[in-house]
DNA sequence: GCGTTTTTTTGACATATGTCAAATGAACCT
DNA sequence: AGGTTCATTTGACATATGTCAAAAAAACGC
């Protein structure tokens, strides 16, 4: 759990007391590979910390599988829009690797945000970084050519294009595996 | 400043003394058509709430300009990467039509947070809203067609083609002036 | 109402990307 | 090592969208 504390302590600092209430809620587990975090048509009901390995969130769309984002190591993961609005969400979250996670329920969070300022903290101040990580792949994807987002990739995150298949990268990119090997091809 | 009280009730309730210290330092402005909330490369230091008119926000990318969101009355306005990392963005944010709005500056928005814990609430509710209203869009943008996102938006935002010219609707989808205005010829 | 400016549409053509099918290459299992 | 599966590349062609220039339409000021 220490990975997890000291990820946290990247945003705000939680005192003893939250700390404490935190840790006893967290549940570990080692997932592998091919498993799901999160299925379509579920509302989801957790949040989790990836300690190691790696995911990828994708939808169905007209009978396609569209990969859209993926997570790595020391971060969080879940079904953002379903875990907020406690609605069934459209995405699902797969294993690409096999992950160590830790994991909380929607209401064991609710019941650290009412009982610990600092955590109520530490969500909102998670939200704000997040929404700026969403803002600036938004910004990239929307704006640029495929060449440039491709380049983008391997400049600020060569890891995605080292640990997963092609076919999702080329997903994540908005563009189809041929055009993308075409690209790979002449750089 | 009474519509943005109805407004932050959407989102969750805040006691009587959250609510004065809000309305202490709230700061009313009636702006002009065409002039600027925020411009590229200062740090932006304020939060906005639109009552009346509209907004948008643009970059500046190779020479041209690319408007990528619109913000309309009953809304929150900022220069979010900005105002959250305290670093000078990319962005400017100009009035499509004369506005009403409220403000709050960077440091009375972090000493509310500090001092109630409903405000910390209602920004972390807040940042998961929008959170989840970027997301939707980043998911339409990015794996649909020209001709699907319009239609997209004319169902779900058409005040945003009534109220907004049409190459700015053009940069918002993404595409060229002239290939929008050959999509709205063909319906 | 009339000229001026801004916004939108249209045309001709260039380019980027998609689609489908096949070939190649890599990983995996026994 | 050989066969099987899965991942990636290549080819031929279709289509969507961009670019540049000009025309048409709408909005604006006097």
């Amino acid at each position: 759990m220490n990975t997890l504390v000291d990820h946290i302590r990247q945003y705000c600092v939680l005192n003893n007391s939250a700390l404490k209430s935190l840790g006893l809620v967290l549940q570990k587990a080692e997932l592998q590979k091919g498993s799901y975090l999160i299925t379509a048509g579920k509302v989801c009901d957790k949040v989790y910390f990836l300690q190691h390995g790696s995911v990828r969130a994708f939808y169905n769309l007209d009978g396609k599988e569209v990969t859209y984002w993926f997570a790595f190591e020391n971060s969080f993961v879940t079904s953002y829009f379903s875990f907020v609005s406690r609605k069934p969400g459209m995405e699902n979250i797969q294993l690409i690797e096999d992950c160590t996670v830790w994991s909380i329920t929607y209401d064991q969070l609710q019941h650290l945000y009412d009982k610990h300022k600092d955590i109520e903290r530490l969500g909102r101040i998670m939200n704000e970084r997040y929404y700026v990580m969403l803002e600036e792949r938004f910004i990239n994807n929307h704006f640029k050519e495929a060449r440039e987002r491709y380049d983008h990739l391997i400049t600020q995150a060569p890891h995605i294009v080292q640990r997963v298949p092609l076919g999702y990268v080329a997903s994540y990119l908005g563009i189809t595996q041929e055009t993308l090997s075409r690209i790979r091809g002449k750089s």
